[in-house]
DNA sequence: AGCGATAACCTAACCCTGTTCAGGGAGGTC
DNA sequence: GACCTCCCTGAACAGGGTTAGGTTATCGCT
């Protein structure tokens, strides 16, 4: 209970047993994420601070990442199967397959609230040349696999309109990223109208959007 | 033509005669939007290398800036006069009020693209603490004015459902950054789909939810 | 013309950052 | 005990943002 895991000279820690090195590896990525959500910034944690507070010298970081930017990407990583699951047991939570869309969406955008250094990290801080594609890979194929598949469930239901799964559900993951986002990165004071009301909406739109013959046929543009 | 522009020694630039210190300020400002596009990435770029790209030492910028933060959010901040007139020349090229709002979120995405660094700052950077607020309460806001009069008259001329405005117009926002947001920033080889395709899909979405009577009532949901 | 005031800028340094290189010390094996 | 190997340090480098204090050029004024 009663553990000092704010500060540790080097030393402090035991060295791992032989053939335990990968120990050391957990204790780093647990030590970030911990840091990297008290700093609500990614950027302001420094190696240094994490290797102090899991008891270590800093090259010893570089023992198991490459580099910062590895580093704080796979411990932001780790929460994106429980991303994946939570949004998975909102859809799951009701039968109707359009209740499921709006349940999934208003839980993307709780989850990102609630992870939002983790959020920034994996969808809102890619740069060019950097190239973090094995996690969009992995649990994050995985996730929007299960997305395409709800769109899909809420067509063959002949709940929405017959149109590519796949573009359906890009569109819908965009829509709710918009939000999230912006509620993350705005100022404090920006004008949000009802955030609820606003959420609401959105989920809304998407779900009209997407439904079979509303009465304005859009037609090609130019 | 031949302007030395990527380097110059401090001592090279000449002194701004009195009154016109301001004259360097601008000149800061020309630099750090250069170097910003060209390293595609802000924090990439050192205040020293504005410094010497201008041809002064570095504590001059200090003399105009309060630090690095400011001096790069103003610098993309001088996008968002161009952004927003470009927007409204979109949406004005057209008289029926739907296919406008069609060609503002064309064209905002398309902004976005062409000025991701700016995007990024203006839009995808803010972290708690920071307080870049006077922006959109300034050309944001106007900008954003703009859109809510486009949604209310696509209202008025009984296209669209009689919602708030500003929530159908922060809705639009939303979705149209969410796209943009996430084109700028996934990585490089992420499997999206047809980039035209999506964005017509994803305008299409906006306007038909937006749109009167769609056949399936949206219920509560708790 | 000369002088002081002051705006405009520079010199030098501080402290912190990510990262590297070479070395030391503990654990297990013979 | 000797040795080897894995786990980790000590010390340093190069570069970053930022600051305290000094220097220079310009301009109004006499």
């Amino acid at each position: 209970m009663s553990r000092a895991r704010t500060t540790a000279r080097p030393g402090t820690r035991q060295r791992a047993r032989r053939g335990e090195g990968e120990k050391l590896r957990e204790e780093i990525l647990d030590a970030a994420e911990r840091l990297v959500v008290e700093a609500r910034n990614p950027d302001a944690v420094a190696i240094r601070a994490i290797a102090e507070a899991v008891g270590v010298t800093p090259p010893s970081i570089y023992l198991h990442f490459p580099d910062k930017e590895a580093l704080i990407f796979e411990a932001c990583e780790r929460r994106f199967e429980e991303f994946d699951a939570t949004i998975e047991a909102a859809g799951d939570s009701v039968d109707d397959p359009i209740e499921s869309l709006r349940r999934r969406g208003r839980a993307y955008v709780q989850f990102g609230l609630e992870h939002p250094e983790a959020y920034r990290v994996l969808f809102m801080t890619g740069y060019p040349g950097r190239d973090p594609s094995h996690a969009f890979a992995g649990a994050g194929a995985r996730s929007f696999g299960h997305l395409v598949e709800a769109v899909r469930r809420a067509m063959d239901a002949g709940l929405l309109r017959r149109v590519d799964p796949v573009v359906a559900a890009t569109g819908f993951w965009t829509a709710v990223h918009g939000i999230t986002s912006l509620l993350i990165s705005m100022p404090d004071n920006f004008p949000w109208p009802d955030r609820d009301a606003l959420l609401d909406h959105i989920c809304d739109v998407q779900i009209r959007g997407l439904s079979e013959t509303s009465t304005t046929d859009t037609g090609g543009s130019t």
